[in-house]
This record gives structure tokens, C-alpha cells and sequence, in this order.
DNA sequence: GGCTTTCTGCGAATCTTTCGCAAGTAGTCA
DNA sequence: TGACTACTTGCGAAAGATTCGCAGAAAGCC
């Protein structure tokens, strides 16, 4: 793992708290801030909620994170290099499920042929119904 | 405007609060419920926020009104009758442009495919970067 | 080792949304 | 029209999420 740099590298300190912010989003696939917290407390005990958010804050203006919306309000943080796919949320059952981002490569197409629009499908869940409960 | 048939064929009651609610979402085609109720005290200065999350929740229940996530924290919402566009969310300078549905029509086909997915593209914005931004 | 600057922890402040409760009123029935 | 009941409103408080200010801690640099 070689955090040590990717951190210096931006400019940034090398802190624990900030490692383990980092390494716990990698591991978590997608987290809210709070769930970042449980997971670095785990190793790191006294670590601080504002020290959790200024941290991903930080990350993400340096492009090692990013936030997704999923629903409701709070937003979930993921690993930039695991952004690859998109996310399905069932408006019915709340369930998550994941699609290669290649569904929506004329969509994005579309997009960007009539109005100019740069897509970034990974932003945003994609809200709907899933299979599962489509059959009910 | 027939909103009293409307109201009251779903059941609910006649309240100039909840009248005033759902013109005001018709009016401003989307807004937050903090914008609905400051345009809503442009006529009934002491209507409370409470009652305009309280209507907004009870019109979206019976279909008239629904919410979308437009990006940040809150939810926004519009007409049911106007939801015939999905929103581009400019990350950049935070511009909201409309897409005709239609542009996401092999999207949505695509999920409902491989996937079973049934998709409601409108639900949440669309994120990106305009073209105006694009261009810089 | 000492210095400067950036971080962290902590508590408080904000903001948004929800709740409980008592008073008000729309719709209904005689 | 007058009373009755159930649904609504206003208000204040509560809850949850996120941000801020500040003082002490510590990372990186010489």
C-alpha cells in the first residue's frame, strides 16, 4: 500500500486518522461518513466524527475519493479508482445493486451529441425498481 | 384550476395551506420546500414549514406532487404532471438543464434487460458538467 | 532539536426534517 | 344552520447530519 506517497504526493500530511480514512474507504467499497468512522475506530478508537468528514473532504479535493448520492440525504463515499460502476437503488426494497457503467455508454452518448453534457453516470444512483420486486 | 376535484377525490381535505402548497410546486416547477413555503407566505404569511413538509409528503403520497434529488442534501419537488424531463446537474456552476426522457429511452431499455431494473429516470439528476463549462 | 503549519479532538452551532400536542377547522349529518 | 368528529395546522422541541472555532498535538522542514 503505498499511501505514504499518494498522500505526500498531493500535498497533503501523512497522518494516521488520514491512512486509515483512506484505507477504510477502500475496504468498505461504498460507506457513509459514519460508517467510515465505525470502521477506522476499529483500529483508531478515539477518533473524531469532524475529523472523519474534513478528512474525506480533503481526500476527495485531491481526487483519491468521491461521493455518491444514493437516496435520502446522506451521501456515501467510495475509492476514486473503484468508481467503475453504477448504482441501482430499489425504491421498493432499498437494496443496492451495481451495473458496469457500459449500460449507460449511449446514454452518456446522447448526452454529450445533443446538449454538450459531460455524463458522470457514477454521481448519481439510478433510481427505480428491482427485478426482485418488479415481480411482486 | 380544479384543484378542489384533485384534492378531494384523493381524499383529502380542502385547506387553502394545502392548496397554496400544491400551486406553489405548479408555479415554480421545482423548488424546495423551504422555496414553496417562502412562496407560499407570499399569500399566507404565517403558514409554518411544518405544514409545507406535511403537504409536500401528503401530495407526493397521492400522486401529485413528487420529489427529486437534485444533488447536496435536500430534495426538490415538482408536479406530477410536469416530470417529462430528466435534470443535468452542472457540477461546476450548479446549473440545472431538462433533457427529454427520451434520451435515456435505450438506457432504460438496456437496464430493463440485462438487468429486470425498471428505472424511473427522473427520480435523480443527472451529474455532470455542461456544456457552457465544458468549453472553459 | 526547534519552528511553522497543518491536523485533530472537542464542544458548540447550524441546518434540515420530523414529532408531539393542543387548538382550529373542513366535511358530514341531522 | 348547528353540532360532531376526524383531519390539519401552528408551535416548540427533538433528532440527525454536517460544519465551525479554538486550543493543543504533531508532521514535515531546516
Amino acid at each position: 500500500m503505498a499511501d505514504q506517497h499518494e498522500l505526500r504526493d498531493k500535498g497533503l500530511r501523512l497522518t494516521p486518522q488520514r491512512e486509515l480514512v483512506l484505507s477504510a474507504v477502500r475496504e468498505l467499497g461504498h460507506a457513509t461518513p459514519e460508517e467510515v468512522a465505525e470502521k477506522v475506530r476499529q483500529t483508531h478508537p478515539g477518533i473524531n466524527l469532524s475529523t472523519v468528514y474534513r478528512n474525506l473532504e480533503t481526500l476527495e479535493n485531491v481526487g483519491l475519493v468521491q461521493h455518491t448520492h444514493l437516496g435520502h440525504g446522506g451521501a456515501t463515499y467510495h475509492a476514486a479508482e473503484e468508481l467503475t460502476h453504477l448504482h441501482l437503488v430499489c425504491g421498493k426494497c432499498g437494496s443496492v445493486g451495481d451495473a458496469p457503467i457500459d449500460v449507460a455508454a449511449n446514454f452518456v452518448q446522447n448526452l454529450a451529441d445533443d446538449y454538450g453534457f459531460k455524463t458522470d453516470v457514477t454521481h448519481f444512483a439510478i433510481y427505480g425498481t428491482c427485478a426482485a420486486c418488479v415481480d411482486k
